[in-house]
DNA sequence: CGAATTTGACCCGCGC
DNA sequence: GCGCGGGTCAAATTCG
């Protein structure tokens, strides 16, 4: 599976993956992501969150200086799917902390994908296990899009130039 | 043939 | 000053 992803658009842009670390305090290994578009400074770091594997911490860097390369995916707004913490990655990291032995855990409490069904409706379905993590970073990337972006406010908390960490609920 | 993904190693920064 | 962790770059391999 290592031609699929790049030429996929999971959010209306391409991304490169150009590593993947462990990280201390997160079993799971954390994804590197550029944008493979000429001149585009943005780079994604995707991550599941530590205790449960079925969130996944998207940390945007940069904004995008380029138009969406192509729009075919109905971008309908996803707030259901859309879980923007004030606080994302710390109270991961925390919760780690308590369960230092959760290494053998966390992959048994990743079964029952029900709970997010509800929380993320249809289209998150759609996709099977790991392709529900770029189905995350399509609806997560898709509603801070620049060009479909209309509030503010929430481009404030995803683009604002600073890096934006978002946990993002799927299976 | 070209583009993308994967894995490993190296470098930089921060904390103790 | 040393150690640890995180992040990025580069080379090799595989798929479309």
């Amino acid at each position: 599976m290592q031609t699929a992803v790049a030429g996929h658009v999971s959010d209306g842009y391409r991304w490169r993956k150009y590593g993947q670390k462990i990280v201390r305090g997160n079993p799971n290994p954390r994804s590197y992501y550029r944008c493979t578009h000429d001149g585009c400074p943005v780079r994604k770091h995707v991550e599941k969150s530590s205790y449960d594997a079925k969130s996944m911490v998207i940390t945007y860097e940069g904004k995008h200086n380029h138009d969406v390369p192509s729009l075919r995916y109905g971008i309908d707004p996803l707030p259901t799917a859309l879980f923007i913490d004030s606080a994302p990655t710390a109270p991961a990291a925390e919760t780690l902390n308590q369960h230092e032995s959760i290494g053998d855990k966390i992959p048994s409490v990743s079964n029952p994908p029900e709970i997010e069904k509800q929380l993320t409706g249809d289209k998150v379905l759609e996709f099977g296990d790991e392709k529900g993590l770029e189905s995350a970073q399509a609806l997560l990337s898709m509603s801070c899009d620049p060009s479909s972006g209309e509030e503010e406010g929430m481009k404030s908390q995803l683009f604002s130039e600073k890096s934006a960490a978002v946990p993002v609920q799927n299976s």
